[in-house]
RNA sequence: GCCGUUGUAGCUCAGUGGUAGAGCACUUCCUUGGUAAGGAAGAGGUCAAGAGUUCAAUUCUCUUCAACGGCUCCA
């Protein structure tokens, strides 16, 4: 007997060789129908594997991460199943579980695949599911493993093969097809009830794009039909709040074919929002002690070697254009044209730290697969600056700098968001990193002190730091589960002493400054696409385009509804009439779908008492007031941003 | 850049080898109303662009462009 530990505690006592089945079935027999996989001392094992010693076991159902993702890659190996009863000679690379779903990458033989092909393994999956067959692990020595993989000509496992070591090898059969595959899977493949594959795709093999190109065909699966539809709703609802529906119903931004690609037009709307973001940049770093320039947009091609961005970002910049026989550049960044102006004038230690604020434009030739609607451009304007500032007063700045952002997260409710520390890679210094080792080691050794002592939770990963020092980008995911880097605070200790920046210390000698670029709020692009889709167009009063709709119940009302559109103007609150001939239904309907904060429905009675009846944009009547009150107290609401 | 999919009215989408339709939006008229859709009429499209096949192409083929889903990349 051996003695099993269970996560309330409690320890039961099975014979040598019971496994996690076992154990839930003598727990209740729901219990058993529901058990995927089990976390055995820490591990995910299969249910079905025998336990051979004392351990401690956490069974594992669709509810638990640990089982979605055993559940996932168990309909990954069923689909390769299907794929290979289909297109015999198949060879498979991997097929893991992923956040919602899983792939399978393969290699088809030059053959094509197409969304028909997904209907039929589909119907083939779930014909084979039904089958209920086992998920049987067999440990395989190497050289038998090998040979199997000989016999099948599949190039990839054998790669595959040649990493691992004898002894610690698996294969798992379900059914008519063998995989090699360290598991765990599910008992069976009876519990996979509704299934989908959702798309099809290239992906470079072993994520290099020298590399052979795979066919990857992504999929999800639950175990109930249910569960698969409420996940297609759901992915219908994100649909409606994404920025670029959004984006266009709410007359935000346009592009155009003729313009060029990931090159917004920015609308009357979209313009509003910006002016607005820019006025709270421009208050808080006013407020913050930065002082604000302005710079063209190109720029020699001789400024961009001395900063050294050249080597390093010719690609992403657009090719120059050569004039007199001078090369410029589009700027891809601000900082050297910003490094400029503290060269262009003598500078002391009391002149520091000198922050250098704009909202600059940037041009960056990303490659066309990658424009993504507001979120990744080509064009950006970018809420940047540069602080100079002595080795002495990098803690003070950074930490100034940290504490911005998170002012700038209270105020949007940005609360899900994770600091990410990127540090550079030793083994690249000279290739993709300027080649100062010490410095790199003592900057992020600053950077990460200053997050330690602020308490700011952060993570660290290597070889992710900009060429001139280590930086933290802000991660963020927008309502409907999108990642990106919103922001990114860097420590530049390079570019200082290329352009042989300097000020004069108290001791009458020289150094070069440490410069800081901090891009809280990023681009507007980027910026606005992640508000639209967290605030599902619905801004908040201060940033909404329109604010207040005018709503006459009939024409006889539009006169006195333009005086108190009068009032509103004259207090700068951003309003309008709807003086359309329709029922005011119709009217209120049109303006709540249109997302504007608040309606003003004007009639006989406000016209006599010079009021408003006020109705709030998701939250319906909320009663007469008098004009004043309401300008007052819209005004208030505005200026407190909230 | 690579793989795959898609491209018809402002939007959402039907449809066809014989030069096109619906709903919503828009315009005009009627209606003058009290908190989420009043009625009628009208206008609107080189069917992404170019080439080829054909008596005839929006439809079939090819190329280009763009968008979308991924991969790779992301200062």
């Amino acid at each position: 007997m051996i003695k099993i530990t269970l996560p309330d505690g409690a320890v039961r006592e099975y014979p040598e060789g019971t496994n996690s089945m076992e154990i839930a079935k003598s727990i209740s027999e729901g219990l058993a129908r529901k058990v995927i996989a089990a976390n055995v001392n820490g591990e995910i094992w299969d249910a079905t594997r025998p336990i051979r010693n004392d351990a401690s076991v956490n069974l594992l159902t669709w509810n638990d991460a640990g089982g979605k993702s055993t559940f996932w890659h168990s309909t990954a190996h069923l689909m390769a199943e299907a794929v290979e009863s289909i297109f015999p000679g198949v060879k498979f690379w991997v097929g893991p579980a992923i956040e919602n779903g899983f792939y399978y990458d393969m290699d088809l033989g030059g053959r094509q695949i197409s969304e028909e092909d997904l209907r039929n393994l589909e119907a083939k999956m779930t014909e084979l599911a039904a089958r209920q067959n086992k998920y049987i692990r067999k440990e395989v020595p190497k050289a038998e493993a090998i040979h199997f993989f000989q016999e099948k000509g599949d190039e990839y496992k054998l790669d595959l093969l040649q990493n691992l070591k004898d002894g610690e090898i698996t294969f798992y059969t379900q059914g008519g097809f063998t995989d090699l595959c360290r598991g765990p899977h599910i008992p069976d493949t009876g519990i996979i009830k509704a299934l989908k594959l959702t798309n099809i795709a290239g992906a470079y093999w072993k994520g290099n794009e020298k590399n052979k190109q795979l066919t990857r065909i992504y999929g999800v699966s639950f175990p109930s039909k249910k569960e698969l539809d409420e996940y297609l709703l759901m992915l219908e609802e994100a649909k409606k709040r994404d920025h670029r529906k959004l984006g266009k119903e709410m007359g935000i931004y346009t592009m155009d074919d003729e313009v060029g690609q990931g090159l917004i037009l920015w609308m009357p709307n979209g313009t509003i929002i910006i002016e607005e973001l820019e006025k709270l940049a421009k208050e808080t770093e006013q407020a913050a002690g930065y002082q604000r320039v302005v710079t063209p947009h190109i720029a020699k091609e001789s400024l961009y070697l001395t900063s050294g961005h050249l080597p390093y970002y010719q690609e992403s910049m657009y090719p120059p254009m050569e004039l007199d026989g001078t090369k410029y550049y589009l700027k891809a960044m601000n900082c050297p044209h910003h490094h400029k102006i503290f060269a262009a004038e003598p500078r002391s230690y009391k002149d520091l730290p000198l922050r250098l604020a704009e909202y600059g434009t940037c041009y960056r030739f990303e490659q066309s697969g990658e424009l993504f609607g507001l979120m990744r451009v080509r064009c950006l304007h970018m809420n940047d600056a540069h602080i100079y500032c002595s080795k002495e007063d990098f803690a003070k700045e950074f930490r100034a700098v940290n504490e911005m952002y998170l002012k700038y997260f209270r105020i949007f409710g940005i609360d899900k968001y994770v600091m990410r520390l990127s540090l550079h890679d030793p083994s690249k210094l000279g290739v993709k990193y300027v080649n100062e080792p010490e410095l790199w080691l003592e900057t992020e050794a600053m950077v990460r002190k200053v997050l330690k002592d602020t308490n700011t939770p952060f993570v660290e990963v290597l070889d992710e730091a900009a060429f001139y020092g280590p930086k933290i980008d802000v991660q963020i995911w927008s309502a409907i589960g999108r990642e990106f880097t919103l922001a990114t605070n860097q420590v530049d200790f390079a570019q200082g002493r290329r352009f042989k920046l300097e000020f004069t210390n108290s001791e009458n000698g020289h150094d070069t400054p440490l410069i800081i670029h901090r891009a809280p709020l990023g681009t507007h692009e980027r910026f606005i696409g992640f508000l639209l889709e967290h605030y599902a167009g619905k801004f908040p009063l201060w940033l909404a385009p329109l604010q207040v709709k005018l709503l006459p119940i009939s024409d006889k009302y539009v006169g006195y509804a333009q005086s108190v559109l009068e009032s509103l103007k004259n207090a700068d609150i951003r309003a309008s009439i709807d003086d359309r001939s329709e029922k005011i239904g119709r009217k209120i309907r049109d303006t709540e779908l249109a997302r504007v904060p608040f309606m003003l429905i004007i009639g006989e009675k406000e016209m006599n008492d010079h009021q408003v009846s006020v109705r709030r944009q998701g939250k319906g009547d909320i009663g007469v007031q008098d004009v004043e009150t309401f300008v007052r107290d819209i005004k208030s609401e505005i200026k407190l941003r909230s």
